[in-house]
DNA sequence: TAGGTTATCAAAAACGTTTTTGTCAATCAG
DNA sequence: CTGATTGACAAAAACGTTTTTGATAACCTA
């Protein structure tokens, strides 16, 4: 019983405390002031359940992180800097930020946990990441009527507001590097085809053929996860072929720094006699040997254009049909990619 | 309005569909049955606001994720396994986990963000992560009177809940396994001397060079952040210097890599000519060159105990000074440490 | 000066649960 | 057969807010 407690300590009614902290403009100034005041001094804190069961509102934003199987790893990649930049900007809009993990993958159980996240009430819009190319998650959030945005894009035919890197201008250009280094079988270790993100990793990278006439070899085009593992087994696979790839582009730094062992175990050197590049910018991609020619993204900024889509959402200042950002990419030279020999 | 809609539809009175929903006893086993069903039926839901609010209890666990501030990143590292393990746990004992983040990481930000976070009342209990020597949040959330696990411990005088790996004996045979190999001059490159972990991984490794005798060098023991950058960095200042080590055993594996690249500019050879060894058996550990002798943790596993001590906590099957588990760790020996020369 | 605005506050009704207390019949012990 | 116990349900009072509606006085306009 705090609110009324706050109001028999300043004489009030409660109705005119509750009008005086939450903004209203039919509250006098000077008792506006003496409310917060006292408020602070106090240590008056609304509780949120019954703010909740009253107004409808929660003031929170929700995001459900994607499980760590099959070495993608959202949460151990990216969410960090992902989720600040959000938080940051929300922040500033009197909204919080609250994650819940997803353990299990299957498509029932997913919908059961968006389900009772929604519904539950816990949150006033949703954050999606890691968009599939068909992704029942969209349908599902628009249903239940709350804001959302994604990171990343998924095909749908219903607009909808997302905020995305340029993959594929990324595998355009990363590709484009190796032509003109005189790469003509040039592989693609790309990661699960259901994701949103690997198919325009690869359109950018077919397109980049296209433009020099370099007919896409299916060979030359695999897919595995995103790690360590997976790019060195690929690349492995790929060295023993009949006629092996002088370039190699891959879909994570991870799969690259896998790829690179892969090359040096048969005597590959990588940046001399093979080229080699990834994606992200990890810190490790610097320190791996030869350091990584990669491709940076904002992932922070990306965070907080995430954010400040919410709140425009949350305010009704736009409709989702409006909100739409592209990140861009920025390709940083090192030293495992060259010249073709 | 919803469970009296369902008390309705069944013809019975809200108490009586309340009491057979939480499974009191004095309701009739036919009449629970038909409840039960019934709700399932209608999809039925109870508001947690409202739960919340009259109860007291959320069904909740929450965990404050630090900030990603100077290459010390949790939710990068470990975070994904750690929470999913809790998550999995909790799940089983009908409670769910929300984290949220922490985007400043000062001392009165930080207390203020806990104080929301408990006081708002989200929350039945509270997972503390990235433990320090001092830490402050633990008498914070001692005070609030709300359970709370703590994943590494703190120097405390009042008992409480940890689970922790075993950072002392990963330091101690981490160092013990160079001395074997005849190193007599092993640098330690560590994290901030603020987290505990840092302090428990220094004893190891000192009291392995007491065990046989060597005087522990302040020169040979630096403390950096854990990112690849600063074990770069660390690195390069002992190889430049009067007498250089010739073994480093690194506090993470990132700080490893930086290392080798450190040793490898200088045309050392890591592995042959000077010896390293990281820790957390991180994904990108198998596949440097060379690979990384490091420490195998698990995270997962460390999970799960937190979320079976948060669950005995709950349900107030255990005190807090009941509950300590030290997780034993395995050293993963590669080709990154050699004999000295 | 009379009637209508406006500014400022208060009363009271919800929101959807849980929990305490109460009711009524059926069963039991002696 | 009687008084006490138990089993199964219902009534109603909270929990701490927000919001709708009302009330009062002070201020205008004509």
């Amino acid at each position: 019983m705090s609110i009324v407690l706050l109001a028999r300590d300043l004489g009030l009614s409660i109705s005119t405390v509750s009008r005086a902290l939450n903004g209203y403009h039919d509250v006098a100034p000077a008792t506006k002031q003496r409310v917060l005041k006292r408020a602070r001094e106090i240590g008056y804190r609304p509780n949120p359940g019954a703010r909740r069961l009253k107004s409808g509102r929660s003031s929170l934003v929700g995001v459900i992180l994607p499980a760590a199987s099959d070495g993608v790893r959202f949460v151990d990649s990216v969410a960090s800097s992902l989720l600040g930049g959000v938080e940051v900007e929300l922040e500033n809009g009197g909204y919080g930020l609250i994650a819940t993990m997803q353990t299990r993958n299957d498509l029932e159980r997913e919908a059961a946990l968006y389900e009772n996240f929604i519904k539950g009430g816990w949150v006033d819009a949703l954050l999606l990441v890691r968009t599939r190319v068909a992704d029942p998650r969209v349908e599902l959030v628009r249903k239940a009527h709350i804001p959302f945005v994604t990171y990343g894009r998924t095909e749908t035919a219903e607009p909808y507001a997302w905020v995305d890197t340029d993959n594929e201008k990324a595998f355009y250009l990363a590709t484009l590097r190796q032509i003109e280094f005189g790469h003509e079988r040039i592989a693609l270790l790309n990661g699960p085809l259901e994701y949103n993100f690997v198919r325009l990793r690869e359109k950018g990278y077919t397109r980049a053929l296209a433009k020099h006439r370099i007919a896409p070899d299916r060979l030359l085009m695999l897919n595995g996860d995103l790690s360590e593992v997976s790019g060195y087994a690929l690349c492995r696979s790929l060295l023993v072929s009949a006629v092996p790839p002088t370039a190699i582009v891959c879909a994570t730094d991870a799969m690259a720094i896998g790829a690179i062992a892969a090359c040096r175990e048969r005597g590959m050197a990588v940046g001399r006699e093979i080229s080699i590049a990834g994606y992200g910018n990890s810190s490790a991609s610097g320190f791996c040997d030869p350091p990584l020619t990669t491709i940076d993204h904002a992932v922070f900024e990306n965070g907080r254009h995430i954010g400040q889509s919410l709140l425009r959402l949350l305010r009704a200042e736009a409709k989702p049909a409006d909100i739409h950002y592209l990140e861009p990419v920025v390709l940083v030279p090192r030293k495992s990619d060259c010249q073709r020999k």
